[in-house]
RNA sequence: GCGGGAGUCGCCCAGCAUGGUCAAAGGCGUAAGACUGAGGCUCUUAUCCCUUAGGGGUUCGUGGGUUCAAAUCCCACCUCCCGCACCA
């Protein structure tokens, strides 16, 4: 059993958890002296529990709140549950039908038992479960939680706040109304969406222009999704073995499928069926093209199909491959020209031409795919081939009228624009994915829904202030601008209301529910509010939009709110200043699926209803989770709840493993070999503290000492540096590996010269290690702190800052310079196959320290020309002796170009470094790394040294000469 | 198509903003050694190629360019991933 093993860490985290609790030390007050910090993250949906992939967000906002909290900001970070919405609904619906693949979900992944889930038939109780589930995992996991101003989207006093928001929004004039088409099933009578169906599909369709070709008054409309190629249509396809019925349409005599009749109902259309006609009755009539007035003839074909469009296809066979691949099975089949007495089938009529096709497109295409009948699947490829390259590149040719030489892009919606102003068409939507199937059984269809209202995030001047507000804020990391700028541009209209799921009524039309997507935009605001209604000073009853005109925007009076609620005053003022004081969000925090929805909403909506002083300030963005490389999914069975990875393995571990995977915009990948990894350096934390504790093994403080402290200034530097750019991964890579590794040279130094280190230094570390880990770690931190006989706890012990005093240029030149000279003997060993028994190691003489110095400084100034720096030099008494040599100068300007930055910055600045005497103090090590030898140190200009092979001319500045035997 | 992102030494993944110990961190894998009764644990070392003196050669998707110096900057190209809506 390995020591992570030993190690009790579920006890350790549920002393904390109590302790955290009992302390309350993370239950937030405004405090006027000091300076606030309001972190938020997307609240979650309570339809599951938590795995692994949702524990990422959270435990970034939460190490990120914890940071700002040991910096000396007055934190809060809160924390709500999103109850609004419809897929909690759907579920309960299907709990209540007995769906079996939901309730297996509920036994083997979520192991509930059957006396829970029975209660699931009530939505709010599937919410509530997974609510507390969550919140569970939440403290478990050591969020920083003010738990106080906890609260889900359906309490009354949130609906209240977002009935304000609403009536707010709609004042502004930003709330229009419209219509719009929705999957829909005509069963349950309600929108689908992918939660809804059968396979969780995603009902997905199109628009489609429904050309009205006529005979007399009778309308035959045929759906097109190229309206262009109107002007090359030869004729109508129908299916002579379909029924089609005659319907008064709105106000029009209609020809079409019963299927299409039916459809065109939940299109909002007026449809009266009046007669059955049998489709062969009108192969061979002739109908009029509405642009071209041109008659066509109406030919059979099997592949129409009765519920896909209206059962009437207009022909484009130049054009379309299904068209053209008809109409030539059609030329060579004499029955079937006889049965209806077709004499001449039509001929292809080339409208567009594109660059890649010379003679009739759609033959091309067909040809091309190697398709052969209509049947073919290959021709659905041709199909969408030709359509995309003609849609791109094509341009309409001269027998197209007014729109000869325009593009196809751009004929396709002038010409339905004509045809649709002038009632030649309308329009239709067609599930592209069909069929898709409601749970329920029932087969979906598209319903276009009217009057519905519409959040317009299309608002020029809206827009132009949210591009204002984003362009002010922190976006972390700043890859990520780009996309909320073209986001934010390229929104329109979006719904905002809907008609089931749980939610808040619309305030002035109460069949309307508001989405879910729209009450979750300014909640950070309720955060400051939910305290009051949980401590039992605020409810519902009273309170009205003067309330939130009060607390949240400072217009009106405290007086009048109190009046119309009965709170006293000093109540309201106090929610009011509590809001003032915490406002605005400083950082939001959210996965980077929320970039083209939420997060963008969240700046619309703060624009739209706070003054600029309470604009986000910051945005943080982060990417998902694999887990061993591989997406997480229900049918991959890789989705490990984070309740029980914290039993398994620990929630410091988790949160480590989680942030330390990758950088924060990219996936990260969960794996058990870092899960393991991260076990056991916190498990040699706890051991280092142990070894600090105990009394044995102390020594002497030596120059080691002194560099181990100088490293760890600079790891509080660059630590801190990676923290305020939100870089966890790069900072806990600092903390956990950087250190450890200077550390063990240390060990390396002092076991050499026979000590095991000084207590002294190694628990100054330590300290430091800890209180930098905090964020990350919180339970292993506060625990080993505590074992270390601190009185308070880490976290208010603050952030450590580097000591400037203890920065020492002269001890990191030393260590550097036996390490790089490790390196030389290395492979010099490497190399020879010699194993050393005396070593020799030769300084420079001083003048080459002058010709350096010299050199260095030229380089630094930027100066990299040879013979240049050759004339200086020479200029020079103190380093004209370079002459002898220039080879020498040549190679010193090669190792300083080669030497890195801070190197040569600090060799610079250090005033008389002594190589002699750094070597001498590490010959133990040269030493004991090298085979036991005898390690002899001479200058190059000792008479008296040991030189067999006159190797000590070589010698050169940081770059001690070497002769071994 | 539009928009965004990525291509690094067996694999994963840093580095690129601010060009210079970058033959390129860390993890995994692999190999040897230590520990152990034995290890699947842990620790140490090695891990592009060549080399009997600290050296040299060739690498960061491909091809050019800028520079004393390019994984990093510029141009072109190839390949892959994600988003494109009313759904949380």
């Amino acid at each position: 059993m390995s020591d992570s093993e030993r190690i009790d860490w579920n006890t350790i985290e549920q002393k904390w958890i109590k302790r955290w609790h009992d302390a309350r030390v993370f239950e937030t007050e405004p405090d006027e002296s000091k300076k606030k910090y309001f972190v938020t993250v997307a609240y979650p949906y309570p339809n599951s529990p938590q795995h692994i992939g949702h524990g990422r967000t959270y435990t970034l906002a939460d190490a990120h709140a914890r940071y700002m909290r040991m910096k000396g900001f007055n934190v809060l970070f809160p924390m709500g549950f999103h109850y609004t919405g419809t897929p909690i609904l759907g579920m309960s619906r299907r709990v209540a039908s007995g769906d079996s693949d939901l309730l297996d979900t509920f036994h083997k992944i979520y192991k509930l038992s059957d006396d829970v889930i029975s209660t699931f038939v009530e939505p709010v109780k599937i919410a509530s479960y997974f609510h507390s589930e969550i919140k569970m995992g939440m403290k478990e996991m050591g969020y920083s939680i003010d738990w106080r101003r906890e609260f889900t989207t359906i309490d009354p006093v949130y609906s209240k706040f977002i009935s304000w928001q609403f009536r707010m929004l709609k004042k502004k004039g930003l709330i229009v109304q419209g219509s719009h088409p929705v999957g829909w099933c005509p069963r349950d009578q309600n929108p689908v969406s992918q939660h809804d169906t059968m396979g969780d599909v995603e009902p997905d369709f199109t628009e489609y222009t429904l050309v009205k070709f006529h005979s007399g008054d009778k309308v035959y409309p045929a759906a097109t999704l190229r309206p262009e190629t109107l002007f090359g249509v030869t004729n109508m396809w129908v299916n002579p073995e379909t029924e089609y019925v005659e319907a008064s349409v709105d106000s029009e005599t209609w020809v079409l499928s019963r299927d299409a009749a039916r459809k065109l109902e939940f299109l909002n259309h007026k449809v009266e069926i009046k007669t059955s006609v049998k489709g062969s009755n009108i192969v061979g009539s002739k109908l009029a093209n509405p642009l071209t007035g041109l008659l066509v003839p109406v030919y059979p074909a099997a592949f129409v199909k009765s519920d896909s469009g209206t059962g009437l296809v207009m022909s484009v066979p130049a054009h379309a491959p299904y068209d053209y691949q008809a109409l030539e099975e059609l030329r060579v089949d004499e029955r079937a020209k006889a049965e209806y007495s077709i004499r001449d089938v039509a001929s292809p009529i080339k409208i567009i031409e594109s660059e890649g096709y010379s003679g009739i497109p759609a033959a091309e295409a067909i040809a091309k795919s190697g398709a052969s009948s209509q049947n073919d699947p290959r021709l659905e490829e041709a199909t969408n081939d030709l359509y995309s390259h003609e849609f791109y590149k094509g341009k309409m040719m001269g027998n197209t009228g007014k729109y000869s030489g325009t593009t196809v892009s751009s004929a396709k919606i002038e010409v339905r624009q004509e045809i649709v102003q002038s009632g030649q068409a309308a329009t239709m939507y067609e599930l592209v994915n069909k069929p898709v199937k409601c749970r329920c059984g029932t087969e979906c269809v598209v319903k276009l829904l009217s009057d519905q209202w519409f959040l317009n995030y299309g608002d020029k001047d809206w827009k132009a202030q949210v591009h204002e507000c984003a362009n002010k804020m922190d976006i972390v990391p700043q890859d990520i601008r780009q996309e909320f700028d073209y986001v934010i541009d390229w929104l329109r209209e979006r719904a905002c209301a809907r008609k089931t799921g749980l939610g808040t009524k619309l305030p002035w039309d109460p069949e309307w529910i508001i989405e879910s997507l729209s009450d979750s935009v300014i909640y950070m605001a309720y955060y400051t509010i939910s305290k009051y209604v949980n401590s039992g000073v605020l409810s519902d009853s009273g309170i009205s939009d003067l309330f939130f005109d009060y607390i949240l925007l400072g217009i009106g009076s405290a007086d009048a709110v109190s009046k119309e609620s009965g709170l006293p005053v000093s109540a309201v003022e106090q929610i009011r200043a509590e809001f003032a004081y915490f406002y605005p969000v400083d950082s939001r925090h959210s996965g980077r699926d929320l970039v083209p929805n939420h997060l963008t909403f969240f700046i619309f909506n703060h624009v739209a209803i706070f003054g600029a002083a309470n604009w986000p300030r910051q945005i943080v963005v982060n990417g998902s989770v694999l887990m061993e490389g591989k997406k997480m999914s229900k049918s991959l069975g890789n989705i490990i709840p984070l309740r029980t990875a914290i039993r398994e393995n620990g929630a410091d571990t988790i949160r480590l493993a989680m942030l330390v995977s990758a950088e924060i915009l990219q996936d990260a990948d969960f794996s058990f070999d870092t899960v393991r990894g991260i076990r056991a350096k916190l498990a040699g934390i706890f051991e280092m503290a142990a070894r600090c504790a105990g009394n044995g093994g102390d020594s002497a403080p030596g120059s080691e000492d002194k560099w181990l402290l100088s490293r760890l200034q600079r790891i509080i530097e660059e630590t801190t540096a990676s923290m305020d750019r939100l870089r966890m991964r790069e900072a806990i890579h600092y903390i956990l590996y950087s250190l450890e590794q200077d550390q063990q040279w240390y060990l390396k130094r002092a076991n050499a010269k026979g000590s095991q280190g000084n207590l002294a230094t190694l628990s100054k570390c330590l300290e430091v290690q800890l209180r930098l880990l905090a964020p990350f770690a919180p339970f292993t931190s506060e625990e080993i702190w505590e074992r270390m006989g601190k009185k308070d706890d880490v976290t208010s012990s603050g952030w450590p800052a580097a000591d400037n005093e203890a920065i020492d240029l002269h001890a990191e030149e030393s260590e550097f310079l036996v390490s790089s000279l490790l390196t030389d003997l290395q492979s010099i060993v490497k190399v020879t196959k010699i194993v050393p028994k005396k070593i020799a190691v030769y300084t420079c003489a001083p003048w080459k320290k002058f010709v350096y110095k010299a050199v260095l400084a030229q380089v630094l100034g930027g100066k990299t020309n040879f013979g240049e720096i050759m004339k200086i030099l020479l200029a020079d008494p103190q380093t004209v002796r370079a002459k002898t040599d220039p080879k020498l100068v040549q190679k010193m300007m090669e190792d300083i170009l080669s030497s890195p930055l801070d190197a040569r910055n600090r060799r610079m600045k250090l005033p008389e470094f002594s190589e002699g005497e750094a070597l001498m103090d590490a010959s133990s090590l040269l030493s004991a790394e090298n085979n036991k030898a005898e390690i002899v140190i001479y200058s190059e200009e000792d008479p008296e040294k040991f030189d067999p092979k006159q190797k000590s001319k070589f010698a050169k500045p940081f770059k001690p000469a070497i002769y071994m035997e």
